[in-house]
DNA sequence: ATCAAATTGGTACTTTCGTATGAGTAGTAG
DNA sequence: CTACTACTCATACGAAAGTACCAATTTGAT
């Protein structure tokens, strides 16, 4: 019987290696589908909505500072420019994005996913 | 040879079978981690951190239309109050919330994972 | 039953937001 | 040069949002 065993325990070291290798396998798919994921989320497709949408460079910085919950005062100075600018600016993203109020815009803008981090 | 290539044959089954497993316990990790977190995400682990952050139901509800972009009298409309309530409910869930104005109650809510669909 | 928390509502006031309108400047494509 | 777009800024006005304070009612737990 000691054959036998041995031959068993190879059997069962096989099956066990290639267990592994299954749940490996997989795990990796997993990763690489988060990463392009995550890839295309923050970068390409971005530009291509914003384009799309007709936003502007200055009126796209707006609506990320809008969305990062900033008053207009507060991104006009973080802008260096006047909260008359920024109304203009917010006006013109507002129609571009199709929506009434900021907290629209936000959630359109998510939506969209042409938000940075997200 | 015969005996040895019918063994080969026996380890390779093994093998392969055992690859499969592999995938498929994987797969299953993976199904149940989704159902687990959306189900968490929208349901239990926001009761809790709700609950953690001292937010009553009704000041909930109010935090996820707020989220939505409604706007104060919208909220009174959709819940059968008044706007005067809605305007106390706001004020809580932001000093709650550790925040100064809606914008920056959504981010949050978004951070903590405390609205549903998202 | 009692006490605490939750819910509801109001008044009054300040701040922020949003729109409308007009206009000057800079850069760019034709 | 001209036309067009983007960017800037201002004033004025109305609408929403937000704060402060107070108070009545309801609900839940002990």
């Amino acid at each position: 019987m000691q054959g036998n065993s041995s031959l068993e325990f190879i059997i069962a070291t096989i099956a066990i290696i290639f267990l592994f290798i299954g749940i490996y396998i997989n795990k990796q798919k997993e990763t690489s589908k988060k990463v392009t994921e995550s890839t295309i989320a923050n970068e390409k497709v971005n530009y291509t909505k914003i384009e799309a949408l007709g936003l502007s460079k200055r009126e796209y910085e707006v609506l990320c500072k809008l969305a990062q919950g900033h008053t207009n005062k507060e991104i006009a100075s973080l802008l260096f420019i006047s909260e008359s600018t920024i109304k203009t600016h917010v006006s013109k993203v507002y129609s571009k994005l199709d929506v009434k109020r900021r907290t629209q815009a936000i959630q359109k803008a998510k939506e969209l996913e042409i938000l940075p981090i997200s």
